[in-house]
DNA sequence: ATTGTTGCAAAGGGTTTGCACGTAA
DNA sequence: TTACGTGCAAACCCTTTGCAACAAT
């Protein structure tokens, strides 16, 4: 992260703009508007030293892609299980990681990983739309 | 699982016996001994239909290869940061899910998947060990 | 005899990486 | 001018899948 790029620039401006926590391929597709040359493998070097140095956030949680947020705040997400759709949820005070210990007791706990899975409301609709013509 | 064939009990006690909550290729180097010509993929069929059945239980949180767990009674995990070694921790009443609501409150909220991280006692000392020598 | 299951190898999805070229500092 | 970053393509890792042969019922 020493040079600001224009890719690295796009890159970020597109995830800030973004309200859906984009996979790479999104980001990527949404990009080559703007950058018709870009590539994927850039898409995903910046993302992996933006995320590192914590300008945003990888979420790595369940199957499939990584998404990626650009809202440090604390919060955390549901993820639609049919169709991957993806909010936020705000919680505070969730876990006190103080008060938690392995099983052994050999583990220093630093943080934890925490996923709301449900249906987003067209899926639930769905299903019961589903449901009814059985 | 119309079948118990051979592989598939031979997965499923290798996994009840052990302790670590092994990963698809781990069983795999594991059942070698005993079933010299089993395939990977055998392994991961039977796998993912036990999982299915809701004899095992399939771990797949933050990044890597899943693993898999025969302990189907309520508990959750602690990852090593730095090495990847699991321990099981005992919660019970985590989070009452229902009174959780999303952002535009649009999901219907089913569950959560909930990992800790931290270090194990060996990196932990690791670590202790190379803060010292700066 | 039927049909679920296997071993094998190839393909698949997501991500990383080696390289020569390009460009921000 | 000189590293750092890029585009491209190939490689990578983990997992799934098509297929012909096999074996549990």
């Amino acid at each position: 992260m020493k040079r600001m790029t224009v890719q690295r620039q796009c890159i970020l401006d597109e995830l800030k703009k973004s309200r859906t926590h984009p996979t790479a391929t999104e980001l990527y597709e949404c990009l080559r508007h703007t950058l018709p040359h870009i590539s994927l493998g850039t898409v995903y070097r910046n993302l992996h030293r933006l995320a590192e140095k914590g300008l945003i956030r990888k979420l790595e949680l369940g199957e499939g892609e990584s998404r990626y947020d650009p809202d440090l705040r604390e919060h955390y997400h549901v993820r639609c299980i049919r169709c991957g759709h993806i909010e936020d949820v705000v919680l505070e005070n969730v876990l006190d990681v103080s008060t938690i210990r392995s099983q052994q007791g050999n583990f220093v706990i630093q943080g934890f990983h925490l996923e709301f899975i449900g249906y987003c409301s067209q899926c639930g609709q769905e299903i019961r739309g589903l449901n009814h013509e059985l």
